[in-house]
RNA sequence: GCCGGCGUAGCUCAAUGGCAGAGCAACCGCCUUGUAAGCGGUAGGUUAUGGGUUCGAUUCCCAUCGUCGGCUCCA
């Protein structure tokens, strides 16, 4: 654990982002990291051998492996790669060794004069101001270039000093996709092969494990095996129909959500799916948020949009009375649908839709109240993120941006009651200097799940904007109105992105508290039914969700199907049990604890539900 | 939205310019079973949709819709 106290004049955050900066450095020293870029330039020039007119873009190494665009005659096929990566390994193994060589911008343009995008690049170079990747940088940067075999590419480095430091049995190709030179959907769409390269082949297949794990894990395979949601042509891209079984999982995050926020001092709202034209314009999400939005329905020559949010009708509803200074915090939470448009592009299972239910709040306080609010928020996101099983949390803290609305001291303020309530939550966090919204600085809190992969779930987000443009008010101490401090906040960002994280997560096998079926009962015999149905019948008036197998199969059939729908007990009955008055658990996990009374099992069910395991 | 791939029974997947098939699931029987699939039978299709080429298209071409991998954008 590092020292995480502020030294002399060295700020915490500074420390922190120093940490961060120097983890990607670390990487970027990294022999790994030579390798993957040095692959990538074999993979070019595997590619120029196949396609002469190729024109090559840019090849870095990136977090998991690399990539290199190209700009082709012809679309690529899996076959390509299956060909160029075998090459790729002839290549290495001839090993050809990397020079480098600093050169002018006069030589740089004569040697690519037949690479348009490497010109395009060079003149960044020249003209500086800006790096390989079109970044801003205020560094001189020499042009250089390194040779290979017979590939030559612009390219700042570094690289292996020969192909015999890449292994060529722990390199691999993995897929094509489309991207837009430096990223920008008005220029050329190029051909983008992604790759992987390891130090050893031990950790090459360790990486591909891990994905053929992901692949396993999808929520959208999941979702189908398991019966939990679907998505459906007639119904509309991005809207999401969720089953009996995704349904009861839904029923139970929300139902322990609401109990959670009854407890910690929220207020319930619900509020329309509409609302006139008038209230946006207010709002101002005509004005910066239209392209997200649906076209206005016209009802009696009024236009009404469906709301993408749903703070400003917890607004109207703050704004519906006189508040005084002592009626705050106002806590208002609502689990309220809102409806973005998003390009089709875009869509990708329960992880982003077009209809989707916020787990939202909106806290309204007075200034002196603001740090210890934000204390709260934190500390009670904490407390719901580790029920559900993330105990692994990390924090981004964004900043003022360069355009933003609102007095800099109140930012200052609320920037500073963020870091605070970070440290004192001991989370480790990450800056992003001028990354908050133009109407607020704000946290957003990522969780790390089963395999280890980061997911952003909650956002904590001062507004500034809003309280002012909707004129809110409070009546403080001195008689006189003053504006409240807005906060908006998201625990679980939407349900439905939620769930699919979970689906991932704990990969179907969902917690006995969630799991939509917690115990399946399973007669050996038919003459086992009436006892099996009685003991059911006990079970679910003591609250659990069982049901009797009743098939005419057996019972290594009946246990199979239990155990592929991840159903967490399966309860044998047989002659044996029936006697004895009880039951023979069989655990999901394989674990075989036998037979046991009845009571037993409830208290053993019962216990697990509540430690939420 | 853009580039590329894919779309065959409820699910997972075959096949071919010339009668569309399997396993699982469903349904009907038989078996009455001790910790991951008992056996037999029946039914199930305008091959996503709409055009085109062809004597003939599920197969080839075009468009649309959906979906997958990315890019861009984001809860």
């Amino acid at each position: 654990m590092r020292d995480l106290s502020p030294q002399g004049a060295r700020s915490f955050l500074f420390n922190i982002k120093e940490a961060l900066m120097s983890k990607q450095e670390e990487y970027e020293h990294s022999q790994l990291y030579r390798i993957r870029h040095s692959t990538s330039h074999i993979m070019a020039e595997a590619v120029l051998e196949k396609f002469p007119t190729a024109k090559v873009a840019i090849g870095p190494a990136i977090e998991d492996g690399f990539y290199y665009d190209f700009d082709l005659p012809r679309s690529l096929t899996p076959e390509d790669l299956t060909e160029i990566e075998a090459r790729m390994k002839e290549l290495i193994c001839e090993g050809q060794a990397f020079v480098r060589q600093e050169i002018t911008a006069q030589q740089a343009k004569e040697l690519f004069k037949d690479q348009p995008y490497k010109l395009e690049l060079i003149g960044g170079l020249e003209q500086g101001g800006l790096d390989e990747d079109g970044n801003p940088t205020d560094e001189r940067i020499p042009i250089t270039i390194y040779t290979s075999g017979h590939f030559t590419d612009l390219c700042r480095g570094p690289h292996v000093q020969n192909t015999r430091e890449i292994n060529p049995d722990a390199v691999k190709l993995l897929n094509v996709a489309g991207a837009y030179w430096r990223g920008d959907e008005k220029r050329p769409m190029l051909q983008r092969i992604y790759g992987t390269a390891f130090e050893t082949k031990e950790q090459l297949d360790g990486y591909l494990w891990k994905m053929e794990e992901a692949r396993k894990r999808d929520h959208r395979k999941l979702g189908k095996e398991l019966d939990l949601f679907s998505q459906n042509d007639e119904v509309g891209q991005g809207l999401i129909l969720w089953h009996p079984n995704g349904a009861m999982i839904r029923h139970e995050i929300e139902r322990y959500w609401d109990d959670e926020h009854i407890a910690n001092g929220y207020d319930f709202v619900y509020t329309p799916h509409i609302g006139r034209s008038n209230l946006w314009e207010t709002s101002g999400h005509l004005g910066f948020y239209k392209e997200n939005m649906y076209s206005p329905i016209v009802i009696e020559d009024q236009e009404y949009y469906i709301k993408p949010m749903n703070c400003p009708f917890h607004i109207q509803i703050y704004k519906s009375a006189m508040r005084s200074y002592r009626d705050l915090p106002i806590r208002y939470a609502e689990k309220g649908t809102v409806y973005r448009y998003e390009r089709s592009g875009v869509l990708h299972g329960l992880m982003r839709v077009r209809g989707f239910t916020q787990d939202d709040a909106h806290h309204f306080c007075r200034p002196d109240q603001m740090p210890a609010e934000i204390d709260f928020i934190l500390s009670f996101s904490l407390s719901v993120l580790r029920a559900f099983g993330f105990s692994e949390v990390s924090a981004y803290l964004s900043t003022m941006p360069q355009k933003s609305v609102g007095d800099p001291a109140l930012w200052a303020d609320a920037e500073q009651a963020l870091e605070e309530a970070l440290k004192r939550a001991g989370l480790p966090y990450e800056l992003d200097a001028g990354g908050g919204a133009f109407y607020g600085p704000k946290i957003d809190l990522k969780i790390k799940d089963a395999l280890g992969r980061e997911w952003q779930l909650s956002t904590i987000q001062f507004d500034f904007n809003l309280p002012e443009r909707f004129g809110m008010e409070y009546i403080g101490e001195d008689g006189q109105p003053h504006r409240p401090y807005m906060i908006h906040r998201a625990l679980l960002g939407s349900m439905e992105r939620f769930f699919g994280i979970l689906i991932e997560h704990y990969g179907g096998a969902f917690p006995v508290w969630l799991a939509p079926k917690q115990a399946m009962l399973i007669p050996i015999a038919d003459r086992h039914l009436d006892y099996a149905y009685e003991l059911a019948k006990r079970f679910k008036q003591a609250g659990l969700r069982v049901s009797v197998d009743a098939r005419a199969e057996r019972m290594n059939a009946k246990i199979r199907d239990a155990q592929n729908a991840k159903v967490p007990y399966m309860l044998v009955i047989g002659d044996r049990e029936m006697e004895a008055g009880q039951v023979a658990l069989r655990r999901r996990s394989g674990e075989n604890p036998g037979a046991m009374s009845v009571e037993e099992f409830l208290a053993l069910a019962k216990q697990e539900i509540v430690e939420k395991i």
